[in-house]
DNA sequence: GTCTTATATGTCGTTGGATGACATATTCAG
DNA sequence: CTGAATATGTCATCCAACGACATATAAGAC
């Protein structure tokens, strides 16, 4: 299993990892973060979130990270966190979205941005 | 409607609009463009591109350009070029990218690039 | 002349991630 | 007690991508 097998990711999949990059969170503070961390422009459906969380479970780009004990709303939180698989992947991807731009810049003729 | 309508675009989407960018094309000198662009990283299948082309069509983001008198081998050529509305969608694709690159940037801690 | 290769367009069934609507539970503030 | 924010989850549907397959033509090799 190559990295290059799971990409290209889809940008609500991307945001997800990204969101896990430098700490583990739990689904709904990955939502807000998401949000957040796209200006405001990306708000993920639950469905959306949800599913993607256990499809990158199952695929071993995440994995549970130990609950903190803290009292909160809501039902209990599930954190997760990157594994290593899970960064390299979104490094790839970063990559990937890095050739697109600069195809793109040769195409569009823009000097840089 | 608006471009951001047609957002985000999809890997093979992105590469047919770039290819019609500065000049019209037909279908299957796209897929050659798409490859040599790519550093032949990426290689669009049949279904793929006539597939995207005539969606294309359906969206107004392309449209039928008139044809080279040239022989050649194969069946006659169809050729397209990008409408103002591909180049904005276009445009649009590329600023998304932009944006997702400055957020990996954050959360990757790279300097640049 | 025929065979192969490159050129060229097209169809079709399947897959897989995204999406929106809906459901459920808990804590806290007013 | 009621509503808002927090929190997780299911389900049916949609749609672009994908791979396999089909068809046609021109040119060059032999």
């Amino acid at each position: 299993m190559e990295q290059s097998d799971y990409l290209p990711l889809q940008e609500p999949t991307f945001f997800i990892l990204l969101s896990l990059a430098n700490e583990p969170r739990h689904g709904y503070a990955i939502l807000k973060d998401v949000e957040a961390l796209s200006g405001g422009k990306i708000r993920l459906g639950t469905g959306t979130l949800y599913g993607a969380l256990n499809r990158l479970l199952d695929q071993g780009l995440i994995q549970r990270s130990p609950n903190g004990v803290a009292s909160h709303p809501g039902k209990p939180r599930k954190a997760y966190q990157l594994t290593q698989t899970g960064l390299r992947v979104l490094q790839a991807e970063t990559s990937r979205l890095n050739h697109m731009l600069s195809a793109a810049r040769l195409r569009l003729g823009e000097t840089h941005t």
